[in-house]
DNA sequence: TCTAATATTTAGCCATGCCTAATCTTTATG
DNA sequence: CATAAAGATTAGGCATGGCTAAATATTAGA
C-alpha cells in the first residue's frame, strides 16, 4: 500500500527527531534518547542506520538533521497519528486525555488509502482534538493562527472550543470534568481578573472557568511549539 | 490498556494455528509454517515460546493445541480483524476485496477500549462483510445458520446480502462488478438450472448472477468452515 | 588555556525470530 | 517388517535493536 518500508522502530526516531525540530530544539542524540526512553548509546547505533538510508543527516557529536525524505516520512506519521486521535474523539467517543497511546500504535499501521478515506470520512480535519494541526495529503500544514485565545473573545460573543495548549493528561481531564469537549459552544458571559489572571464566566452552564484552565487558553499561540503530540 | 504482552509476531502464530483448528485440522509444523510463509525449523521455536508460555500445548512431532488462554487470544484477534474490516467497509467505503491485509495489521493494535467502542461505533455487528461471523466480547460466534443461500429464497421474495461462502479477491472483485454489496436488498425474479447448476436473476437491475456467484452462495453453510479470514 | 564535567561513541553482549543444513522421527509402501 | 519418503527437530548463523561499561569528544569554568 504505501511505499514505506522503513520499520515501526525506525519511524519512532524519525518522530522524535521531527518533535525537537519543530520547536527548534538540536536532535542532539541525549535529546532523542530521553523522548524514546532508550539509552544513548542505543540512539548512536540507529541514527548511523538512518543516515545510511538518507533519512537523516547525521555527523558524529553533531546530532541529526532530517532530509527531505525523512521529514516526508516523519510528516506522514504526524498526519496518521492526528487523525486516528480525531476519529477516536469525534467518531468513538473518547475522552481526548485516553487517545494518544492508542494513536500512537495505529500511526505505524501502512497504507497510504486507509488514511485517505479516514480522512475524507473525518470531513478533512485540519486540527486534531487538541487543536494541533493535520498535516493534509501533501504534508501541509494548517495555519492556527485562525484561532483565538478565550480572553480576545468579546463580552456577549458566542465560540466555540477548537483546541487547546497544554495535553497534558491531568488538564485534558481537568476538562472533561467541567464539561469542556472539543466543539463545544459558548458564549462568553463575564470576564475579569482575579489573583492576577483572568477568569471567563461562559454561558454552557454555571461553571466558572477555573484560573489554571483560563492560562492555558489565553497563552500564545506561538507557545504552541512547546507543546508536541507526535 | 489491553492485557496482552503476547508480541504481534506470536499472535500470528496463535492465529493461524486457530485457523488450523477451526476447520478441524491439526496444527502440525508444516501446516503452520505454510500459513505464515515461514520455515518449518522456525515454527518449531517458536512452538516451544509458545508452550512455555502456556499459549499452547506442545508435544514435539505431534503439533500444537491452543489452551484456554491462547484460544482467548487468538479469537480477540479474530474480533479485531473482523472488526476492522467491517469499519473499513461500512464506514470507509472499501471494497471487500480490498481490506484484508490492512486489518492483518490493524488487529494487533493492543487497546480493549478501542475495540470496544469501534463494535459499539458498528452497531454490534454480529457478520464482518464477508459474511464470517464476528466474535463478540465475550469471545462468543454468532450462529450463521440463521443465514440461507440464495436458492433457498422463494421467488419473488426480498432478501439482502449478508456475506458470502468465498472471499477470494477475484470472486470479491467479480461481485463489486456486478454492483452486489454487503446489504443490498434485492427480490428474487426467476430461478432455473443452467449447465448444471443455478443461475438467479434478481430484481436488482437486469444482471444474471453468473454461474459461479451462484455457486459460491448455494453452497451449504457448513462448507464455511473452509473459508477462513483470519 | 587547561581541566573538569558532560555528551557521545565504541566495544562487547543479549534477546527475538528468522534461515539453512544436518539429523532424527514417523509414516507409508513394497 | 523393513526401508524409503516425508515431516520435525537440532545446530549454528544472521539481522535488528536494545543494554552496560569503557573510551573519546566537546563544552564550560576557573
Amino acid at each position: 500500500m504505501s511505499s514505506s518500508t522503513t520499520s515501526s522502530n525506525r519511524q519512532d526516531y524519525l518522530k522524535a527527531i521531527l518533535s525537537l525540530e519543530l520547536r527548534g530544539l538540536k536532535a542532539s542524540t541525549s535529546a532523542i534518547s530521553e523522548k524514546l526512553s532508550t539509552q544513548p548509546a542505543s540512539v548512536t547505533g540507529m541514527l548511523r542506520v538512518l543516515s545510511g538510508n538518507d533519512l537523516i543527516e547525521y555527523i558524529p557529536y553533531q546530532g541529526a538533521k532530517l532530509t527531505l525524505e525523512g521529514r516526508d516520512e516523519a510528516i506522514f506519521l504526524l498526519r496518521k497519528h492526528r487523525l486516528w486521535e480525531t476519529f477516536m474523539v469525534e467518531k468513538l467517543g473518547f475522552g481526548w486525555d485516553e487517545v494518544h497511546d492508542v494513536a500512537e500504535q495505529l500511526e505505524h499501521v501502512d497504507s497510504q488509502k486507509l488514511i485517505s478515506k479516514l480522512d475524507a470520512f473525518l470531513g478533512f480535519p485540519r486540527f486534531d482534538p487538541h487543536g494541533d494541526p493535520i498535516p493534509d495529503s501533501q504534508g501541509v500544514l494548517a495555519d492556527r493562527s485562525t484561532l483565538v485565545g478565550v480572553n480576545e473573545i468579546a463580552l456577549g460573543k458566542t465560540a466555540s472550543i477548537r483546541g487547546v495548549l497544554s495535553s497534558s493528561d491531568s488538564f485534558l481531564k481537568h476538562l472533561d470534568d467541567l464539561g469542556i469537549k472539543l466543539g463545544l459552544q459558548f458564549t462568553v458571559v463575564k470576564v475579569f481578573e482575579y489573583d492576577g489572571s483572568y477568569q471567563v464566566k461562559v454561558g454552557m452552564s454555571e461553571e466558572v472557568w477555573s484560573k489554571k484552565l483560563v492560562e492555558q487558553l489565553l497563552a500564545e499561540v506561538k507557545s504552541q511549539v512547546d507543546n508536541d503530540n507526535i
